[in-house]
DNA sequence: AATAACTTGCACAATAACGTGCAAGTTAGC
DNA sequence: GCTAACTTGCACGTTATTGTGCAAGTTATT
């Protein structure tokens, strides 16, 4: 922690070591929530006293990270608002597929302490964006009927989840993990997997690379 | 550990201590894979101290827990042997959903350490039966074939695991959770929802109560 | 080149969990 | 009711991890 305003402007590479112990911590506390710090560090080629100069203590970091992650998933999902609730479920399942990471570490991370009061608000504005599109799907005869809408939301959560999980352990292409995510989440849903192939392909939002309203070059 | 060949038959209450213990190890494990063995042992009403006294160490602890519920697994599946691929399937995942609690334990086990190779070889088994079923699938037109076997044989892994997760902590009637462990494997398969409930009301070994050779009372 | 910013290694205290020995208690079985 | 089987509490040593202080080094910036 460099507190006592510095006299001089902060280095750069300073900056560098905390953006790869956040790095580090992401990918170390993917596997294991409970890895120590030493492990972080070493992940990130520093060493574990370092850690304290920029981070307060364990917690310090942990929120960091599960903080930033909430932020980039609720501006990524802020943008999907299409009127049909199937559409909006795949732009949801698509757009989370993005985050895959943020997503991975805030749903590890949720179950400790002092974090899961301010990871379950984050995750609670997704889940009311999903239930409603559930229920919304489920009057308009989109989506099964056979099951109450508070379950088939939390089912498509964790199924979403598993895409994730499984894309990790064995890659998939930015595209075909983001068809993956769509196709799992429309199974789910009730859609046969030739029914839901060809929803995605007869929808252009659904496309890759989609949800990118000013196609800049070079961004 | 009792060791050196008692000179008068061990105590009842003992073994049911050790029951008891194992029991508690099931339900703490399964929340918090690293609890301690306090934690475990408060929750059956024993000291800590006394957990030593029915186990050398808390990995033998966890290593029964592990090998116990390996054996009723596999028991549950050596059963399954129906021609049809697509109704094997959706065998085995009713099977597993009466095996839940042991699913579960070595599930959330199956990452640490010393138990990881133990765990993997049961685990294996069922992964094998599901390829076969998966594969054969495929061939004959009723599932999906948009995706390699070998990942939809994880995808379908893991949300049977979604759904035995999600029935501890919203309970459904042992028929209720039977029926969504099928229905969910169907859809993740390639099925659409009316399509994977007719199959399932179609076909007598699926109804609940099935699997049940000798419908003995009592038992 | 000067110097503040940063990293490191080491020592240290604190905590939590494990595993064990032992003495003193309870309790089930004979 | 005797006695062995079992449980318990406590003390102890061990290990892993966290967080801190400080002195000595390195390096980016000016």
């Amino acid at each position: 922690m460099v507190t006592f305003t510095p006299q001089r402007a902060p280095r750069r590479d300073a900056a560098e070591n905390r953006e790869s112990l956040l790095t580090a911590a992401r990918i170390v506390f993917n596997r294991d929530p409970n890895a120590s710090l030493e492990t972080v560090a070493a992940h990130a080629g520093l060493s574990r006293r370092s850690v304290y100069g920029h981070f307060a203590n364990r917690d310090d970091l942990l929120l960091e990270l599960v903080t930033t992650g909430a932020r980039r998933v609720a501006s990524a999902l802020e943008s999907v608002t299409h009127p049909d609730p199937l559409t909006r479920l795949a732009l949801i399942a698509s757009n989370l597929w993005r985050e895959v990471e943020s997503v991975r570490v805030m749903a590890v991370v949720a179950v400790r302490g002092p974090l899961a009061h301010h990871t379950a608000e984050t995750l609670g504005a997704i889940r009311s964006t999903l239930r409603a599109a559930i229920s919304e799907g489920q009057a308009n005869g989109s989506m099964r009927a056979d099951l109450p809408a508070e379950r088939l939301a939390r089912l498509v959560e964790d199924t979403a989840l598993v895409v994730l999980e499984d894309s990790t352990e064995h890659p998939l292409s930015g595209q075909e993990g983001n068809r993956l995510a769509m196709l799992m989440t429309l199974a789910v849903v009730g859609l046969g997997w030739h029914e839901a192939g060809t929803f995605i392909d007869g929808k252009p939002e659904l496309t890759w690379p989609q949800s990118r309203p000013n196609p800049e070059v070079g961004s």
